[in-house]
DNA sequence: GATAACATTTAGGGCAGCCTAAAAATATAT
DNA sequence: ATATATTTTTAGGCTGCCCTAAATGTTATC
């Protein structure tokens, strides 16, 4: 059974959308913003979602994926996270320019293509933004990071992800020269602001607005 | 301005048609062939493609390409014979498994990437099957072979490409040990059924009928 | 040049996926 | 508990791309 680039484009951003709401399901309009379309097509896609036993989807109760759906839903993200992991590691593209190329690469359907692809790519676990490859089987490999703002103490970090992939924001980490696997040192923490000083590798001094802290994922270093 | 996958493969139908009517343009029944559809949808589609400036279309006359449909036409050839190679040459598929998946690549859009990919796979300027790959201005190298069944004489040819591009035909050329490169020495002409005898790299004794004969491009060598 | 065969277009309609406006259900505030 | 705000669904409609059946244009044949 095949589906359309929209039906996938559906799935995952329940999948993404998932997690938010962890009570019930993903909302109608919380769907029609993340798809950037109106609540009133997302209501009629959700019809026809259910229709297919992609998601279980009752009238004003939000919506959730089927196993199924799911394992769709995941499909398209390890594809979507292998491709970016090629156009970075083969193509030399930077991690600011590959997620637009990358969601559409994410629909081309071929079981061998993504399986060859990944051994050829060396098997990552691990995408440009730190965000884990699922297996060809759907499994995660999840890291216990949290984003540095929840940290309300000093001490040495190392940056394993970023949870905000815009091109203006990951733009603005490889300016001031910081990446993934790159150690961060908080040296102040600003009651006033929530602001932070921090030192990137033990020699580049910088200062994050909280903004900027919370889309840091890190973990404390022991 | 960007055009659907279903616009795109028409405009390749075009193209790839156009050389066989040299005289006038590409006919209605035969694009519906070519694409799998029916006639009237066809006519459909023509409207629009003329309405966009991709071709020059007058009732019941035919069509031809703009210069700026034919553009397009060529960067999308571009892309599906450097995504076959991408294909063969890293992932190492085999040249009978790649048009499948070419054709859903060949409409991704962003010339970054086919720059770079070009770049990556060594810019080549032939396909697994021969077909030239146009450079980034639409040139081609073209090759001046022709099918070994044009040739009525024994001698010493080069497989330069194939002109059928079918899973079975090129399963079959593998079979007997066949592949682009290849000597074939014409050992006798049948005139009964205008099957070869030949033997391929100087030791490899095999039968071609008239059929795969057709398909097969050869350039003569001194 | 009339007629038959073939190619092409028109007419009318279906489905996927989107829209706006209005109605209905649910959540929140007083 | 009722009024108000928010969310969601329904109703009706549009566009792209496809279809079948019927009409029309073109080409071939006698
Ligand atoms: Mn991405
Ligand atoms: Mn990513
Ligand atoms: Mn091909
Ligand atoms: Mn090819």
């Amino acid at each position: 059974m095949q589906f359309s680039v929209t039906e996938e484009n559906y799935l995952k951003a329940i999948y993404m959308l998932r997690e938010n709401n962890d009570g019930g399901g993903v909302g109608t309009n919380e769907l029609s913003q993340q798809l950037q379309n109106k609540a009133a097509s997302v209501t009629d896609m959700l019809k026809r979602l259910a229709e297919k036993k992609l998601i279980n989807y009752q009238k004003y109760k939000g919506v959730v994926l089927t196993s199924r759906g799911e394992k769709l839903a995941i499909k398209i993200i390890r594809k979507h996270r292998l491709w970016e992991t090629f156009l970075v590691e083969k193509l030399s593209f930077k991690w600011d320019e590959v997620h637009e190329i990358a969601e559409q690469l994410e629909h081309i359907q071929s079981d061998e293509l993504i399986n060859r692809l990944e051994n050829f790519i060396g098997n990552p676990r691990f995408d440009p933004h730190g965000d884990p490859i699922p297996d060809s089987k759907g499994q995660f490999n999840f890291l216990k990071s949290k984003p540095l703002s929840q940290f309300n103490q000093k001490g040495n970090y190392l940056l394993t992800g970023v949870s905000e992939h815009s091109k203006s924001f990951l733009q603005h980490l490889t300016s001031v020269g910081l990446k993934i696997g790159d150690s961060i040192k908080v040296d102040e923490l600003n009651a006033f602001d929530n602001s932070y000083k921090v030192t990137i590798n033990k020699k580049n001094i910088q200062f994050f607005s909280n903004k900027v802290a919370s889309h840091i994922l890190v973990v404390l270093k022991k």
